[in-house]
DNA sequence: TGTGTTAATGTGTTCGAACACATTAAATAA
DNA sequence: TTATTTAATGTGTTCGAACACATTAACACA
């Protein structure tokens, strides 16, 4: 169209040089005419690359609410696999930080093209991120946020405004002047700013003032902690209303059932099947939906359609704070 | 690797028929052993085909409503444009049976791939599928159901359903033996859906039983809407709750406030800015999301990727019934 | 006048699949 | 025996972009 061979249309698309001002302006001026679009199909059977995409998450073994993360991995991968694009998974223990970095060297030195992680242990994740940064692997983090030097692209959600969500539930359902417990289960760094926007939501109300107290349990066996849970209600009877910052709702009504029956508003976090059950029961009132799938699968798929169809990442991605109850929940699974 | 040309191999794929039963072995085994799988960008670069999908859903000019479906279906429609994929839109009046019929005919004249239709008059959207069917276009329906003959492609809610999470959420905020009332605001033939959910899981409790009216408004005036909903809270003044079966709850709300001052619980539907301003307000407790962009973006989207990747359509996909509050709405939209 | 240099431009091949067409070899008919 | 049919198999081209390589033309310098 521009009188000029497909050679110097690919060196005015590429800016590869060597064009002259004539050819330059005439083939320009044509792309400009037609509005030329490249076709990536095209573009992406000539490039021909395999991407490597490495993913570091906890064993779904040693906590199930990873299992979701790790199936929203594999549907992705099994999507884009046709395409050359290699997910592989490096599992670690979530109760053990030197495994976490053990895992993270795995992965970096097989040298993919970018590195997917959950980082719940903080000063380890930058540790990796440092490491990833000197190896020139670029880094995707996905589940919790945390503070990074530089711009880094994150795909999860709020959590300090999903604890806001929380106490706009409870101020719905709860009367007024009431006790409300803040329950940490085998607390990591991001509960925390649960329980920040949990707080603020109710500092920010004038009226209906609640008292907000917060409590840590840390025992990993079942009935040590039924034990810590019965104690810690003896000397907190007036507690109407709880708030479990992970997915551990269920083990603390598990323990209420050992306790004399008692009307308790609860609302907890994701989508466990005992989470569910207690959901339907109405032992537990509002479940707050994290969506470790959701979060995985579009973590991978967002980096495969930029590999290969140049579609370009988000900065960040906070994914919407879902509300669930006995109805929706189904949805959801 | 087979010890046969690229033509036999490809006869074997594609069952083209003339390969000796030895061939075919041979063959079969080898893509059995390297698991074959074709690389469906190869494929999609040499059929080289552009795939147009029709769109038929009423203007948004006329309702606010579709605005989000309309971006919906710009979003995939640009995503697709580079693949070869032709998106085109038909508006229809949604309150105009005949420019419903006027233009899926104009839809349906140039022939395109798939027909995908928000299917909101019944007998009318029946006349449309029987032509399709004729013309040999497959349709996908979305926004919401209705019953059809043979299985339709559906993506988009479950309505009962989604009346059963408005009870469930007023069942958890309201008290005991209440007036509660439905209201429908120039009633589509889906609404009736909604309120059957609703009532149901009323239904089916058995404490804190409450007395549920249902009330249709159909006046396109404001100043006249405002007078019926103030004639009928005259003559209904016990009721304490409202369920608004479609996006118009800012319409009561906005009644409400010329009438004198009484808390109300109000459940709605859909992220309107009105609904969103009376939700931060606290005049709205609840809306339900239908979601009608990402409806409308996944309609598109499954399409164009069956299309160019062979990725095969689901049956039916009820879209979770989101949950919103004033903390979680900025998610949303 | 001939040779080397360089900027500008053109040509050919490749990616993996699809499909039209060509070739081969065996079986059948004239 | 030779021609014809047909089943089986092989070869070549195309899609649109990327890139290596080849060619041309203009100019400088000996």
């Amino acid at each position: 169209m521009a009188g000029v061979s497909k050679g110097t249309v690919d060196r005015v698309l590429h800016k590869r040089g060597k064009v002259s001002k004539e050819s330059f302006e005439k083939v320009d001026k044509v792309l400009k005419e037609i509005d030329y679009k490249p076709n990536p199909i095209a573009r992406n059977l000539k490039i021909n690359k395999t991407y490597n995409i490495h993913v570091l998450l906890p064993d779904p073994r040693q906590d199930p609410y990873w299992v979701p993360a790790h199936e929203g991995i594999n549907e992705a991968s099994n999507q884009f696999t046709p395409f050359g694009v290699q997910v592989r998974k490096f599992f670690y223990d979530p109760n053990n930080k030197s495994s976490f970095l053990n895992q993270s060297e795995q992965a970096i030195l097989l040298q993919p093209d970018v590195l997917l992680m959950a980082p719940i242990f903080e000063n380890e994740s930058h540790t990796v991120l440092r490491k990833c940064c000197e190896n020139k692997i670029s880094v995707v983090l996905f589940n919790n946020h945390i503070n990074t030097f530089k711009e880094q692209i994150f795909i999860g959600q709020d959590l300090k405004q999903s604890g806001r969500v929380a106490a706009s539930l409870m101020d719905k359902i709860i009367g007024e002047n009431k006790e409300i417990a803040i329950i940490h289960i085998n607390k990591e760094p991001h509960m925390q700013l649960k329980e920040n926007g949990f707080k603020e939501f109710f500092m920010e109300k004038t009226n209906g003032i609640h008292s907000i107290i917060s409590k840590d349990f840390n025992s990993v066996e079942k009935n040590s902690f039924n034990q810590d849970v019965g104690l810690f209600l003896e000397s907190n009877p007036n507690i109407s209303a709880f708030f479990v910052t992970n997915s551990k709702a269920y083990m603390l009504v598990e323990a209420f059932e050992k306790i004399t029956y008692r009307e308790r508003i609860v609302i907890g976090y994701d989508l466990l099947k005992p989470n569910i059950k207690y959901l339907q029961d109405g032992a537990i009132n509002f479940l707050i939906h994290q969506k470790p799938k959701r979060q995985a699968y579009l973590s991978v798929s967002y980096l495969a359609e930029h590999f290969l169809f140049g579609k370009d990442l988000p900065a960040q991605e906070f994914l919407p704070i879902d509300i669930i109850t006995s109805e929706n929940a189904k949805y959801y699974t």
